[in-house]
DNA sequence: ACCCCTCTTGCAAGCGCTTTCAACGGATGC
DNA sequence: GCATCCGTTGAAAGCGCTTGCAAGAGGGGT
């Protein structure tokens, strides 16, 4: 029966030398003799010791924690981003601390003062409503995707969501369509406002009439929001979705209707979930990609730690053609 | 401006007073005089101090964290446990640190260790692969869904999945269904065994012959096993995957295939995550208690904690009727 | 035989906090 | 007026670790 928490005092003592010499052993910082360093390789062994982060850390005034503030861990669209970001990160000696904010303004203000308190020294900001004010005087590297972040250590990770959107509305145009109704949402980023104004702007050019209906980003407020829209536009014949959840709802509302997708609504999300490829019929979309996204945060952060400025990845937004969009009668 | 971290010491010189007032202050372990309680306050206040956990726990001996242990940030069913469970924990001084194993053991074992060094004060594990093997000497409590884990300090949050999916089994066969395939999995745990143990069950004491093909309980794998189903078992009418995820794979094979659902096959899920309600059609499903089971266990959490012995909540396990089933001919 | 270097090692201070213990001041009781 | 007691307070030790500093041990050169 080994002690719970060995110290590297009790390390020290069973392997007859200093805890000077095991802190040295263990982390290479100065030359040791080869039979010390195989006494203290056994006891360390022989004990099962792990050196305390929270010493290490009190010590060396460094914690090799990154902060993640998400907005929700139950999200099909940051979970996955979150998943490839620590995956990331594994082969660093930094680890990830992940608190979702639960989309509240307070609560992420909470969760940004707990991992200020705990000394993390970069923070990844995964969709949270954040800004400059209360990231100003923290000090340490704020990397963001999904929304802008400023300052001399801010990075922020964006996609050109207007331009996507824009392009996701020309699809449905140049397959007919021209009453188009964009489900967008007051809640989220800056993202998502910036898919509305390329919706916009994508209407406006083909002299359109937009048409606007807000949800909450979830399928609920999907489904909402299609019942708003067929009610204020009842001769809608396509529907473009601010996200893929949004859009799930919408098709669902759809099915109770009666309205085949794509024969008599075509639908259009945005994200491309995983499930998005699995919906029936498999949802047309502006694909996030969501891999290259958390890996291309894990390398930046790991720049920027590293005291470098990342390289922006080159990431694009692409509409992935699947079975939910339909051409209309000429 | 002020100083990135101001320590107690500073705050005691500004208000006059020791490190040791400073902290009975903050920390209510004694009295303090009426005028000190408040130039330590200002002094706080002025200064933007915020204790260090790291040094709190290190003096303290307590860590005030709770590890977890999940198989995936980005499993739809895992996630929305982990959100309830992080947020039921939110009025509690006690933080969670959530770490994956990324479906791989000696990823979990990492993670373990990582959770041991940080001094996690109690563990939950949410569908690893560990076992009493690498628990038994952690010394501190272990919580786990959907895995049993043993020992003094263990508890295990188990619902009824066998007789769930014998439940789920004869509701198909009730609704006329006698050719009916199981998607089960190697991956998973002890629930995903026990649901197949009920579909055995139904189908033996039905005198049915027991199909079972095997997927990787996500999408991609329930696609391939359907596939797999349909050439083994050509004239099946009815799947019931372990769970929805594997159920929307198949969805996809049987759309691909010009087979509808439900007329031509029935459809049946376990879970009932989120987007279970959104597909189409609707699917019919066990309804695992996603959100109770998360504030359950951070009930059991606190409890735990406490050195209480956490109440079994009462969970079942219950089917939700959408429209993946139909009844056939009789 | 002596001196100087280099390599290895231990000592001790210090990271920021809590907590025991003793001391202090004033109020009380005789 | 003196002993006593209580409530407040600060000094100091200690949590487990790292690291600058200096000492000791050899080894080689002269």
């Amino acid at each position: 029966m080994t002690k719970a928490h060995p110290t590297i005092a009790e390390v020290a003592r069973r392997a007859g030398v200093s805890p000077a010499t095991v802190s040295r052993v263990l982390n290479g910082t100065a030359r040791v003799s080869q039979e010390k360093v195989r006494a203290v390789l056994q006891a360390v062994e022989e004990l099962g010791y792990a050196p305390s982060p929270l010493a290490q850390g009190l010590a060396t005034g460094r914690s090799y924690a990154v902060g993640i503030l998400l907005s929700d861990f139950a999200s099909p669209f940051f979970g996955p981003i979150l998943e490839a970001l620590t995956l990331e990160l594994e082969a660093t000696p930094y680890r990830p601390i992940a608190v979702p904010g639960h989309w509240s303004l307070v609560r992420e203000l909470e969760a940004l003062e707990f991992l200020k308190a705990h000394r993390v020294e970069a923070l990844v900001l995964l969709g949270t409503a954040l800004d400059g004010e209360a990231l100003g005087e923290l000090g340490i590297p704020v990397l963001a995707f999904g929304q802008r972040v400023e300052g001399p250590k801010a990075w922020s990770l964006c996609l050109d969501n207007q331009k996507a959107a824009y392009e996701a509305t020309r699809y449905l145009m140049d397959r007919g369509h021209t009453r188009i109704v964009h489900v967008s949402s007051h809640r989220g980023g800056m993202d998502v406002r910036e898919r509305l104004l390329g919706y916009r702007k994508a209407m406006r050019e083909a002299g359109l009439e937009a048409r606007v209906v807000y949800g909450d980003l979830e399928e609920e407020g999907g489904y909402r929001a299609a019942a708003e829209a067929f009610r204020r536009y009842p001769d809608t014949t396509a529907l473009f979705a601010a996200n893929d959840q949004t859009a799930f709802g919408a098709r669902l509302y759809l099915y109770e209707q009666g309205l085949r997708v794509p024969e008599d609504v075509s639908l259009v999300g945005f994200d491309d979930i995983a499930l998005s490829a699995y919906q029936i019929p498999p949802l047309t979309t502006v694909r996030q990609p969501i891999q290259e996204i958390g890996i291309a945060l894990g390398r930046a952060l790991r720049a920027v730690l590293a005291g470098e400025v990342p390289t922006p990845p080159r990431l694009e937004l692409t509409l992935v053609e699947r079975a939910s969009v339909r051409e209309v009668g000429a």
